[in-house]
DNA sequence: ATCTTCTCGTCTACGGCATCCATGCAGATG
DNA sequence: CATCTGCATGGATGCCGTAGACGAGAAGAT
């Protein structure tokens, strides 16, 4: 993680799809150069994934329900993989693993009930979730 | 925005850098169709852009110790005078109305357990909880 | 029914991009 | 001094993306 390293995140921040050899010439360095940095931080976990930002359900944008989601993961399911799933689902605010009966506690923004349905309904069938408590928010 | 529509976004909510040929593997068309998909769906606004997700980005790497407080008032304590309390005190970072056996989520984080005791003390005898259940933030 | 037109897909060709491998070059280490 | 390691470049190769030509199906007018 050196200043090269903070040009090539500015880039990937901005354009989450730019290319290699299109980073490479915004920062002065060779397609091969930046293919290997990327490769690097990907392995090194300091960048965790890449996702589309959609302007309907956007956290903040036009979360009209706010949430927060008890999660007890099937035993088989691997803690690590699981953080990680949520990491790239957007509507997944923060999730953090805690003490007590259940594992995870997400804290999530959806547009509506609907959404809420098709995102509970993903942490059960991707997420490896065994058992869910939802409780709304009533700001 | 028809159900193949869907099937791209939900590939690229996972990986937002994934090629159109990929795409089209998963979805069964062409690399150009979901290209002009694509290219539709960013032109509608539909699709904002793309961004890395770091690990970094994280509310996180403040407090030693951050825990959740699910609180149940006293039934003779004012809703409102809570929230007004809990505003007040600088280790509460969010308190939130929330549906079920509860009525409040406490976000908090505190230097140590110590602190935290202090905190839970004065919950009970200033902010009115008639019961409190902790969860540690495990991280 | 036939023709027009619009939409949405495939097929093909070509230029650009990513990847693999070889190489050069500094600085650290024996 | 020799060598090892990290990190860059440059070239070869195959995949990917783009653009244009073309076909199938639906909707509407004559």
């Amino acid at each position: 993680m050196d200043a090269v390293d903070e040009k090539i995140l500015d880039v990937l921040r901005v354009d989450g799809r730019a290319s290699f050899s299109a980073i490479g010439r915004q920062v002065g360095l060779s397609t091969n150069a930046i293919a290997a940095r990327v490769r690097r931080m990907e392995k090194s976990g300091v960048i965790v994934g890449y996702r589309v930002v959609l302007a309907a359900d956007g956290p903040e944008s036009t979360a009209g329900l706010e949430a927060f989601i008890d999660v007890r993961l099937d035993p088989a399911e691997d803690s690590e993989a699981f953080l990680a799933w949520a990491r790239l689902v957007p509507e997944i605010r923060d999730a953090v693993h805690v003490t007590g009966a259940y594992d995870y506690l997400l804290h999530i923004g959806v547009r509506d009930t609907a959404a809420l349905d098709r995102l509970l309904r993903s942490l059960k069938k991707q997420g490896g979730a065994a058992h869910t408590q939802t409780r709304l928010a009533l700001r």
